[in-house]
DNA sequence: GTCTATACCGTGATAGAC
DNA sequence: GTCTATCACGGTATAGAC
């Protein structure tokens, strides 16, 4: 790769100069997840992440057992995050069309507070057998999913004809897409993340067009 | 890594007995985005390249100069046809709604049509040279819609109090997103996407609300 | 337009001292 | 928990014959 570095990831930058910072699994982790998100995984060498952790090559084998075992740690987290919503009340009670919402909603919420985990998550493509693992989690998160906008049809909240696994996947496509460019603006970020997920539950139950 | 191919990529699969095919830039580029899009760009080697085009490393370099001009020609091609939109009279003429509606209707065809350079270039992270130029095209893009849906806003025809910029980017995350799983289906493929068109264009400006 | 052969470097990973 | 040193391998790319 002819790589110039998009925007010198140095996550660690201040302490770039300073080396021989002591790290445990979850320190490195968070720092292997942002150098990916940047990078890519394919693009990202240990060497890369090595300089990011201020450490050398060597010592992040002390924490764990590859590159692999880096990414497998984050999309796991990021799915049973996810998964977890479909386990919440608000998920489980109710109307159909209610709890689609609901988890719309959540989704939002919990994408944006587990950017960076999630983010890796989205960009995953099935290259090695955690990556595997990985989509064929998320399937299952489609799927059920899509089953709550099947019975959101059928109880008549939601238009008739609506192919369910269409519109899930169009749903979570936007959704998902806010990976792409939202970033945490410090303080006011939790107003901002409600914002943001009443704005994308608005458009997609209501729709842009103005009934004045 | 310790990749297992995901589903073994044999493009050319059918000469791959064979060897020596006759390639042209063309037939090479179309090879090539294929591979890309299994294997993500970074994770695809040279030798990759060579197996699915039937032909040795070496001798891709006959065609191009390397990697990064195949990724450079199929960025370029995905982001011509995006542009090209914008210049037909069904975004130029009428009501922003109307234009806005019909840019958001011919970007999915578009996609659709024109689905392995538009699934790659929407893949693109920014580590090379090559890379960094379509995103600055892309961001381009999507500054003209966001333009687009504000004037439809200050027309009145859009919901009032919404924010063009995150309209623009809610409506084409959905949008790109069809590349993530959409497979054209043989023969009846083009009523299919002008169905999904449709779907994705009520879907953004009616909302899936039954209001019956 | 393809091939074989090869240069050269970055890669993921290990061994063992401190 | 970090380091230096080292390894075998696979990566991109080139030279030159057919």
């Amino acid at each position: 790769m002819v790589s110039t570095p998009p925007a010198a990831v140095s996550a660690a930058a201040a302490s770039a100069a300073g080396r021989r910072d002591s790290h445990s699994v979850e320190s490195l982790l968070s720092v292997a997840v942002e150098v990916f998100n940047v990078r890519g995984y394919d693009g990202t060498s240990m060497e890369d992440l090595a300089k990011a952790a201020g450490i050398t090559k060597s010592s992040i084998y002390h924490h764990v057992s590859g590159k692999e075992e880096l990414l497998r740690l984050s999309v796991t987290r990021a799915l049973d995050g996810l998964f977890a919503i479909l386990d919440e009340p608000g998920a489980r009670e109710g109307r159909a069309a209610d709890r689609l919402e609901y988890v719309v909603r959540r989704t939002c919420l919990e994408l944006v507070g587990n950017l960076p985990h999630v983010t890796l998550l989205l960009r995953v493509r099935g290259n090695t057998a955690a990556e595997r693992d990985a989509l064929d989690r998320r399937r299952d998160f489609d799927h059920r999913v899509a089953a709550l906008a099947a019975a959101a049809i059928d109880e008549g909240d939601l238009r008739a004809g609506l192919d369910p696994r269409l519109t899930a996947r169009l749903i979570f496509g936007m959704v998902n897409s806010i990976s792409e460019w939202y970033r945490p603006g410090g303080r006011g970020a939790e107003k901002e993340a409600g914002e943001l997920a009443d704005a994308l539950t608005a458009l997609v139950f209501d729709g842009l067009r103005n009934r004045a």
